[in-house]
DNA sequence: ACTCACATGTAAAGAGTTACATGATTTT
DNA sequence: AAAATCATGTAACTCTTTACATGTGAGT
């Protein structure tokens, strides 16, 4: 599945500009699936072309001259197409655990700020679905309710391994770093 | 990070075939990395061409003619460069999680049969991982223990949610189908 | 005046997937 | 003998990413 039938899905809850569709992207898909303005505006000329979208230009809104998108029959018979059709993979491509994997190979702060970095993202696409839940409130089907709630649980399965495991690492530095283990001042491992 | 920069990683545990280094991301790390021979055996040429792997033909072996690649020196430096500087994302990109976003839009047998067929890719990660723990034993890193560690726990919040919340999608679809629910016959409610 | 958000696009480069194409060796 | 596994590669295609390039409207 590419981005220009995902943007067919978000016309299917009605019309809207490019810019607007790539804003849903952030808020809505943001755990599961990326898509930047420069795969998104071709993708939306394509389905143009196709006959999938209509395009009319804003005249009297607040953006004159902005395009508003517009899902066409012939793009809601695809799109419904195409979700009975795609093959529901999965996919994961993580430079975060493939760097953690060497992390013999590493100084121990190379470590820290790996880890506190993939913390720091997942609290940001938490923050995310927390807000579209805010927004939404009750009125979201429950297939919008499942993919949120399955990110949330592997967002937070995620930090609390992190959490509990990040431990096993100090000792896995072949480099020598600024460890300061030798007191132990109490409570150093604060995150 | 490419194909390449991730071969050279799989090297630094010692020579291998690229028929091997294949099988490597099969076993340790299908559940966060894929690739196929289309990206590895052109990688391994260009790595060759830079001076980051040696190859020599496998003469006396059990497979003769095969190529044997052994990483450099200089191939080992870039491999270590790679791991400190390159940015730790975490990409997801599943049209699982898209096809049930529009649940409402699907019959409940297109529904089931994609919750179970991703409950099968589930268990058959998982059991690559039980596979190399039996393996290996006791002798990995902290890092491949952590990540090991970490594919295992999602995995398994990723199988329990689909296990708790599919249930919740019984009502969503748009499309009937032999729903059974002769007991709850005051639950109807289409999207 | 300045900055942020809205708004749209193109071009080149980079990367991976899929299908094609072939052949040897080992196991059943 | 057949099937599975080992083994290598190419070519075309698809797709995304990144950088570039531009301009308006609203709020401070």
């Amino acid at each position: 599945m590419d981005v220009r039938t995902l943007c067919l899905g978000v016309l299917s809850f009605g019309d809207a500009t490019g810019y607007e569709i790539k804003k849903y992207f952030e808020e809505a898909f943001s755990h599961f699936f990326v898509a930047g303005f420069g795969s998104i505006y071709p993708a939306l000329a394509e389905l143009a072309d196709e006959g999938l979208v209509r395009v009319r230009n804003q005249t009297g809104g607040r953006r004159p001259g902005a395009k508003v998108y517009q899902l066409t029959e012939a793009g809601r018979t695809a799109f419904a197409d195409a979700i009975l059709r795609t093959e529901p993979r999965h996919k994961v491509r993580s430079e975060f655990l493939v760097i953690l994997y060497f992390a013999h190979m590493l100084p121990p702060e190379r470590i820290r700020s790996v880890l506190d970095e993939r913390l720091r993202d997942i609290d940001l696409l938490l923050a995310a679905l927390d807000r579209r839940d805010a927004e939404a409130g009750t009125d979201r089907s429950p297939g919008i309710e499942f993919v949120a709630g399955f990110g949330r649980s592997l967002l937070e399965a995620a930090r609390t391994y992190i959490d509990d495991h990040r431990h096993e690492l100090d000792t896995a530095s072949g480099v020598e770093g600024d460890s300061a283990d030798h007191l132990a001042p109490a409570a150093n491992a604060g995150a």
